[in-house]
RNA sequence: GCCCUCGUGGUGAAAUUGGUAGACACAAAGGACUUAAAAUCCUUGCCGCUUGCGGAGUGCCAGUUCGAGUCUGGCCGAGGGCACCA
């Protein structure tokens, strides 16, 4: 039997859709519109099986909203700014914007070899400034609305990567890329000024019903709303200081109230500055790590001050101040009081330096002898030892109860305090969007004007190894404007900020004159599907609704606040992992299979170790290389493959028998394609077809469902069975009208999976054009029998196969004939009878 | 410590949302075809007696229900996020 020759069939459709235009989008007002979208690439160099998931799983979607009608919107472009093209400059002494565009060329050939249904022609590129050129103009927009500032604050400082990190960008206190332990420096800043959307960003969490739930609540704990109050303590002996105020979420609290404690950078701190012990202990402070273990195993450390704090609600009540290592300056105001009995972090600084203890909260309403040791209670209750506050209910009541009392005696005020801090971008990189500032010689700020834009990067011949190249760019630097002179600020933007609004770039990437076509946006925008790795649930995502809101934020032209409707986090493409005698990784490509047993290919007789299966990392070796697959087995075994095993929202593991079997299986679908074209010549006037068109609906149901649920392995799976059910009931002489009607309808549900075959079958049917969703018909999937479970006391112990719509007494008399079942029946008297008509009898005895 | 998600065969998983558990696939074992291998196809899959039948069974323990993988409560385990957040 021929043999579908893949590599010639994909080569002419992906020509064919190249030379026809076939996916490139424009508006078309009386459709409706769908924008599908994947997280672009960084171009690294080659595309790897995690892009071959995200891409394969938008492909699905854009190919069958298309066939539905949809004016789907699908583009592709680049997020070429970025670190590795530095590296690899400073490295090889290459040329970052060449070393970027040959990546880019290679892998947009190489996702080019996927079939995917992209509208190439609105391919971006962020490192283009073309690109850069607007950002820039948002950059100046958003310092227009106030939204932009500079400001000398403590920073992320990676030295490897020797930048500034947002705190996003710190996890676990190492850089995200470089993994060194992140220093704290004082540094001259750019901010956006991300926490004046905190409550918006929150809030729209709730409109975003199309996400997963998963990356809501992380945005939320990110954004970290909590309600409490700002209560000013009045201090005594002071002459520097009358008051310090915090933000607390336990006002109700406050009669336990054993210290005051501030950061070692609250503005108290200057005037300590010449104390010696405070130097010392602001070190001691300091030296702490910012790691994980180190921040929780840190022993609460205080200096004392000779101040002393008044308690708002009593003041004959007074506390010591102290400095604490555990109180940050850049949450709620820097300055905690302490209530060791309901607060663990509290008790343990109480204990260390024999503060007072006791509880104002008890779980009874009589509190008798209740009594803190050395655990803090925080669980519910009622307050005591509070005077006028006694007796209510905690914290249900006592917090509002309280604030309303701090505020009528003008003592504090309700507020909400937010976790999120203002997003810093200033990056001391060469590959990155200029920052269009400059210094005049005073130091002070100015926009570079709008005339003078793009900011364009300077071509460096040679990268030094460490600083900001920029920065010594001494001629690019200088700027002469209106007869003065200045300097150009030589920080670059966080490559974040590229990715924050490239969706927009996407509606209209050959506006010359701004951004996006306002006309184009409000067609094409929100993204209707957005699909990308959940390890972008804060940063990228979050970043991106700022930006909406940012530009949305006074502009009559927009009031767009939500960039995506639709959120898909696909999981990661594991692999096994091996390793050899002296624990060294070895590449799945190096291993051959010797009687079941996995061995090193050059020298057969050393067995390998299989060690886990771990998401695909060059450091492990367990990469495959899809080009490579795609070379051998085709685009679409591979696109059959990467949805087959594991629903596309959870780890996929890739196994060369997978894709094996499922270039088998392509093989089989041709052969299946070649014996039903050759059924349909015959040209039988049989079978009237009735189960095959049956078989047909209730087929496109399961796959229309199932794509609009993701359930994109179970779509392979209907396939599967309905390649048995052909290979089957072919031969059963269906009339020919009705079993190419049928089988049309079949390939073009294939069409979102596999493509190029699909299209290859249809146009050796001749159908070539208006090629539409098929959809099914509801009349035509019910069944004439139905398989009824008989069951005695809820155990299944027989089925039986009767007329649709029978009557319990019909089931009865067929279970009286059926001697299997009487023996249950016969051993007692029948209780119950529990009939669900067309599913099951359950007989209770 | 706090928050979230998930526990189904040797493996990846399915289950019309409370109604036949294990669809579909991978791996394994046995068989058919073949001189042989590859390829292809078929069968098996936990326990008990011979087919057939019966029993147990969706992490564990309870509960609701005629009926629970699915709902409720408790426990155990795995993964992820946040973390001195006042």
């Amino acid at each position: 039997m021929e043999r579908y020759n893949f590599k010639l069939t994909e080569e002419n459709w992906q020509k064919f859709w190249e030379q026809k235009k076939t996916f490139t989008t424009k508006i078309e007002k009386n459709k409706k519109k769908f924008f599908c979208l994947e997280m672009f690439p960084y171009p690294s160099g080659k595309i790897h099986m995690g892009h071959v998931r995200n891409y394969t799983i938008g492909d699905v979607l854009a190919r069958y909203k298309s066939l539905e009608g949809y004016n789907v919107l699908h583009p592709m472009g680049w997020d070429s700014f970025g670190m590795p093209a530095e590296n690899a400059a400073r490295q090889n002494n290459l040329n970052p914007r060449e070393w970027t565009e040959s990546n880019i060329s290679n892998m947009k050939m190489q996702l080019k070899k996927l079939g995917l249904s992209i509208d190439w022609d609105r391919e971006i590129s962020t490192c283009s400034s073309d690109y850069y050129k607007h950002q820039q103009e948002f950059f100046l927009e958003l310092y227009d609305k106030g939204l932009v500032y500079r400001k000398e604050e403590y920073v992320n400082w990676d030295p490897v990567d020797q930048t500034v990190l947002a705190n996003e960008q710190v996890i676990d206190g190492k850089g995200w890329r470089s993994g060194a332990i992140v220093e704290r420096r004082k540094l001259n800043q750019w901010f956006f000024n991300i926490t004046k959307f905190s409550g918006e960003l929150l809030a729209g969490l709730n409109d975003l019903n199309e996400w997963p739930n998963k990356v809501k609540i992380m945005q939320k704990n990110w954004i970290g709303k909590s309600f409490g109050c700002e209560v000013k303590f009045a201090i005594e002996n002071s002459k520097n200081i009358k008051s310090i105020s915090c933000f607390t979420t336990r006002p109700d609290t406050l009669f336990g109230m054993s210290f005051l404690a501030v950061s070692v950078d609250h503005p108290l701190s200057k005037f300590y500055e010449n104390d010696k012990k405070f130097k010392e202990f602001k070190k001691q402070c300091s030296a702490t790590g910012t790691t994980e273990e180190s921040i929780a195993n840190a022993e609460k450390i205080g200096f004392k001050t000779d101040l002393l704090g008044i308690n708002p609600l009593d003041n004959k009540l007074k506390v010591p101040v102290y400095f604490a290592n555990f109180v940050l300056m850049d949450y709620g105001l820097g300055a905690v009081f302490g209530c060791p009995a309901h607060d663990q972090r509290d008790l343990d600084f109480a204990l260390k330096y024999k503060l007072n203890v006791m509880p104002v909260v008890s779980p009874k309403l009589e509190p008798g002898d209740f009594k803190i040791d050395n655990k803090a209670y925080t669980g519910p209750g009622y307050i005591c030892n509070s005077s006028f506050l006694n007796g209510l209910k905690s914290p249900s009541e006592s917090i509002l109860k309280t604030i309303e009392y701090l505020e009528k005696q003008k003592l504090g005020v309700r507020k909400i305090n937010f976790r999120l801090k203002d997003w810093g971008v200033s990056r001391q990189r060469y590959w990155g969007c200029p920052i269009p500032i400059l210094y005049d010689e005073d130091g002070n700020a100015h926009k570079v004007p709008k005339e003078m834009l793009p900011v364009q990067l300077p071509n460096l011949s040679k990268l030094d190894p460490t600083g900001n190249p920029l920065d010594k760019e001494i001629e690019w630097k200088k700027v002469k404007l209106g007869g003065k002179n200045y300097l150009r600020e030589t920080d670059t933007l966080d490559t974040f900020v590229d990715s924050s609004w490239y969706f927009l770039r996407f509606c209209s990437p050959q506006k010359k004159n701004y951004g996006f076509d306002y006309e184009e946006v409000k067609y094409w925008m929100p993204v209707d599907q957005y699909i990308g790795g959940v390890e972008h649930a804060i940063l990228h995502l979050l970043y991106s609704r700022f930006f909406m809101q940012a530009i949305s934020y006074k502009n009559d032209q927009m009031d767009l606040k939500e960039p995506f409707k639709g959120l898909f986090t696909q999981g990661m493409v594991c692999h096994e992992t091996y390793k050899d005698t002296k624990n060294n990784w070895i590449s799945p490509e190096e291993i051959e299979v010797v009687k079941g047993k996995k061995v090193l290919k050059k020298n057969n007789s050393i067995e390998v170790k299989v060690g886990p299966i771990e998401s695909m990392s060059k450091s492990k070796k367990n990469t495959i290389d899809p080009e490579k697959i795609i070379n051998n087995y085709g685009a679409d075994a591979v696109r059959l493959f990467i949805l087959s095993d594991s629903p596309p929202e959870k780890d996929v593991q890739w196994s060369e028998e997978g894709i094996i079997s499922s270039s088998k299986f392509i093989q089989k679908l041709w052969t299946l394609n070649l014996r039903i074209t050759q059924a349909i010549d015959k040209n039988y006037k049989k079978n009237s077809g009735k189960d095959l068109i049956k078989f047909t609906h209730k087929f496109l149901k399961k796959i229309t469902v199932n794509l609009n649920n993701f359930s994109y392995n179970v779509i392979i799976a209907n396939i599967h069975e309905m390649h048995s059910f052909f290979s089957k009931e072919i031969d059963n002489e269906y009339t020919a009208e009705t079993l190419k009607e049928n089988y049309i309808k079949i390939l073009i549900s294939l069409m979102p999976i596999i493509p190029h075959f699909s299209c290859e079958c249809l146009n050796l049917l001749n159908i070539k054009k208006n090629i539409k969703w098929p959809k099914y018909d509801e009349s035509l999937l019910e069944e004439d029998f139905v398989n009824i479970v008989i069951q005695i006391n809820g155990k299944k112990r027989g089925l039986l196969k009767t007329k649709k719509d029978v009557l319990e007494k019909e089931i009865i008399d067929n279970i009286n004939k059926d001697n299997n079942i009487m023996k249950y029946l016969n051993r007692s008297d029948i209780k119950k009878k529990i009939y669900i008509p067309n599913k099951l009898i359950n007989i209770i005895i």
